[in-house]
DNA sequence: AATTACTCTTGGAACGTTCCATTTTACCTT
DNA sequence: AAGGTAAAATGGAACGTTCCAAGAGTAATT
């Protein structure tokens, strides 16, 4: 399956000036050192003497010296990229957790790059064959739909580490990072039978995606442990579109339905859209839950009840796994179950 | 103000089993062909012959080869990376550019690499200097608030282009991509005062940004076309509750407006969901206008008239720049007002 | 058949860093 | 002051590619 390797940069205008850059044998000279000495201050060594390691610093300050990381991942044989791989970054949570992991892989003094699979698996096949050129340390994917396991797995280098976030690949050996879906829609659930209702229903979601299973599994399992809860189940396109929808069906089919159990926030967005539009008020006439936990969510006309994922424990959480490089499975995060008007 | 240059990468496990990786040289000799020739075709050079191409691709599926930026980088002292830098990716309009520039980018048969600043101008200055270690060919970068003309022309390198995005920095010499704001907010405002709207609000934004001071330009320029045409400004931070806020404001303030003209689709929708609590309707009671045309738009419940930014558009002419490396100031990407129902 | 012209191929040097084995320096201890 | 030991510094080789100048092969022209 590997593609014919051609390399077909249209080349651009180069403009190329042969102006020598400054190297770290510039630095050693000016410095009055080795250039061995100046690439252990480089890279921060303990093994340079103090008063090495200011003559070099004063000596970089001075002639302007820009590290070369090509040069020094060619020889060291590692490279500090570390490759964030989203399936759709127009995605309001998709973008929140890109941002959040890019932050964390700074944090650990690596570089992220983002790349942006749009949910095709053959651009992804070929962003990652690409990135794979630059010897990347790392791959953060969220896999696409008809992602392949055997694909994945041999991504999996002594030298590049691999991690799954948000959705699971059935039969991949790649350590998956998951937010508790099970767990927060059954806790959704469980706070509108709480509220007495009786007549649930789930909305929005697609059935290709391993969390809508997952979430919908959670919700089942909560109007199961109670026999007097009447449950139905929408499903949409997962967007607000498909939210206003697939309430609009709920409503005609099911006008007695108490509160509904949304896929996502921007679901849960075109829900209480359509539902303003019947005049009926979240929250008092009809309970609305959604998930994610999007920054508008709090902050509509209605604050939104929401089950929130913590775009900042999950990159953690990935982060932790790429310290240690452990081959662990599956790492679960917790969700919390925010209650607001609706 | 170059900062102190330490490599601080807190090791991770490198796992570094030296297991020899296949090179040119490995292809080479399963090819029967010298290594100059292998580099020939993996640049997909005219020199090398038919046969002498099949024989190279044929190895490198055998071998398994992978090619080795990092080195051919150094060497050629010529990277096809491009840096998208963007100021807040979890900004719709944002997202959805990015996406399109790294579309049109690998068209061009480059890498885009995405990194995001948070509008935070000492994260842009850290984030940049890194890429510069990377020798990256291109910076393609939507400025932070507080960007210093000075710091964005030091940028342009012999082998560094760069090309700034959506917002002008007052003194860059850069090359600059916009859209056509102000025609944009004049379309939208003529196309209201058409409607014998005599009572117009500009409603959003913020001042501290290039794109809020062209908008409203452009409103301001309809408006005094007729002498008859009453204006009023609610500014407000650049989301859907600001322009929640903002218009309840402006109810508050000017209850006889007849329409508003949005500094974005975001802050359209804050004002829509304003005006459903008061019973009003947009298009019907208060003519509103947005701007970016995001996907949402045309699916709310009433179609939100909008001017269309189209991202496809600004990303071609970003490389369009990039391709002829012109050094022209600024390009004006048209804007197209799209009326829908509100 | 010799000359020219052109296409294709090639080995060695080079890119700027890190690795490694070795030497130099500095610091104790006796 | 001599010896021992650890810390600091160093020069050459190496990483995998592309560049370059030159060589080999082939076809066309005389």
């Amino acid at each position: 399956m590997r593609q014919p390797h051609f390399i077909d940069s249209q080349n651009l205008k180069t403009n190329n000036t042969n102006k020598q850059s400054v190297t770290v044998h510039d630095v050693a000279r000016v410095a009055g050192v080795s250039k061995s000495t100046v690439s252990l201050v480089l890279r921060g060594s303990d093994k340079a003497s103090d008063r090495a390691k200011e003559k070099v610093l004063k000596a970089i300050e001075e002639t302007g010296y820009v590290y070369n990381r090509e040069a020094a991942a060619m020889r060291s044989k590692s490279s500090d990229l570390v490759a964030i791989v989203i399936n759709d970054l127009t995605n309001p949570y998709s973008a929140n957790l890109a941002v959040a992991l890019e932050k964390h892989i700074r944090e650990l003094g690596l570089m992220a790059t983002l790349v942006n699979t749009s949910e095709n698996a053959l651009t992804q096949t070929q962003i990652v064959a690409k990135l794979q050129e630059y010897r990347v340390k790392a791959f953060i994917i969220c896999p696409t739909p008809n992602t392949q396991a055997s694909w994945l797995n041999q991504l999996q280098k002594p030298h590049t580490q691999v991690v799954s976030i948000m959705r699971q690949v059935d039969g991949s050996q790649v350590p998956c990072v998951l937010p508790n879906n099970e767990m927060g829609a059954y806790n959704a659930t469980k706070a509108l039978i709480a509220r007495d209702h009786k007549h649930i229903a789930f909305i929005g979601g697609d059935a290709a995606i391993s969390d809508y299973h997952q979430r919908l599994a959670g919700f089942n399992k909560a109007a199961k442990e109670q026999n007097d809860i009447q449950t139905w189940v929408f499903n949409s396109t997962t967007n607000r579109h498909g939210g206003r929808l697939a309430m609009s069906e709920c409503l005609a089919q099911v006008p007695q339905v108490e509160s509904v159990v949304c896929f996502n926030d921007i679901v849960a967005y075109g829900v209480i859209e359509y539902l303003a539009e019947q005049n009926l008020k979240p929250g008092a006439d009809i309970g609305v839950i959604g998930f994610d936990d999007l920054d508008d969510s709090k902050l509509m006309s209605v604050p939104l009840s929401t089950v929130k994922i913590d775009a900042n424990d999950i990159a953690k959480a990935v982060c932790h796994i790429l310290k240690n490089d452990t081959q662990k499975g599956l790492t679960q995060v917790p969700v919390a179950l925010i209650e607001r008007s609706s």
